[in-house]
DNA sequence: TGAATAAAGTACGAAATCGAACTAGAGAGG
DNA sequence: CCTCTCTAGTTCGATTTCGTACTTTATTCA
């Protein structure tokens, strides 16, 4: 049984639109400023915000596809600019733990309020279930992939 | 009339997925070598293959919505490999034409070789008529978020 | 045509990204 | 305990990415 070739196109011209999505994306975070904050580091305290707990810089370089050793810059970036703060991880001296700060979650807040109102935009023409389909279908091919990945 | 927050958040849970999609893909394609491609060039080499035309760095650059210093350094780098050949517009003096040498489209191919069976795996779980809505829904995404663009 | 403006590409410097190799702490098996 | 191995994180160097400023050629329009 071999592999549909078809599917594959479709699946390489998806992660193709993706990667240029996300070109996107990013340029409208990193124009939006006023806290001069890169795609990665907007997205590290995005996340934070949305989960509401510390976490392990390991945790946020799984979360984000990133390796570890970028994720170590990106929160030092974070550290110095006051937006993350770090901790020892009491369960595991090895480990630490990244805390949002208040000037963090003020940054992710004003960043947030100058892309909404684009996205906003964005979505009016489409239809509001098209785009949970459409968000879903991308989760489920993330995780896919994630089993897949090299190493 | 306001725009529905429920939307707005949606689109950037699209970006956000679309992002981590992306960082999956690029670790793909960065570790599948045996040419070394890291994600830009592969890209770039894959949209050459595709057009089967020539294009001038700043077309390069628009499409894959990278500025236009970046297409620079990945077709300078590509041209070093002797992946790409590059030679000036006749029709404009100020301008270059980027053309795929065989070695290139050869490299590209292998790549793909190496990713395709992974796509076709991933490909497997869904059905082909969503995988082609979800494609397309991104694309019109990233029309409508090219048309605002930045700058 | 000539001057002003715009566009294509590059040079350069700063920052981000990432892999290889390393340090320090945790866990496993004897 | 005591190795042996694995894991979390960092350091370091190489490459990539990208904005600012510049050069060169095209275009506009008076």
């Amino acid at each position: 049984m071999t592999t549909d070739p078809g599917k594959t196109r479709l699946i390489i011209a998806i992660l193709t639109e993706a990667g240029i999505l996300t070109q996107l994306a990013r340029a409208w975070i990193e124009h939006a400023g006023p806290d001069g904050l890169t795609y990665a580091q907007f997205s590290v305290l995005m996340h934070l915000t949305r989960l509401q707990t510390r976490q392990t810089p390991l945790q946020l370089a799984r979360a984000h596809q990133l390796p570890k050793t970028t994720m170590t810059h990106i929160v030092a970036t974070l550290e110095k600019k006051g937006f993350v703060s770090m901790e020892p991880n009491p369960d595991d001296g090895r480990s630490k733990l990244v805390a949002l700060t208040a000037a963090g979650e003020a940054a992710a807040q004003r960043t947030l309020d100058v892309v909404a109102p684009l996205a906003g935009q964005i979505g009016e023409g489409f239809d509001m279930e098209d785009l949970e389909a459409t968000r879903a279908r991308i989760a489920e091919l993330r995780v896919e992939m994630d089993a897949r990945r090299p190493e």
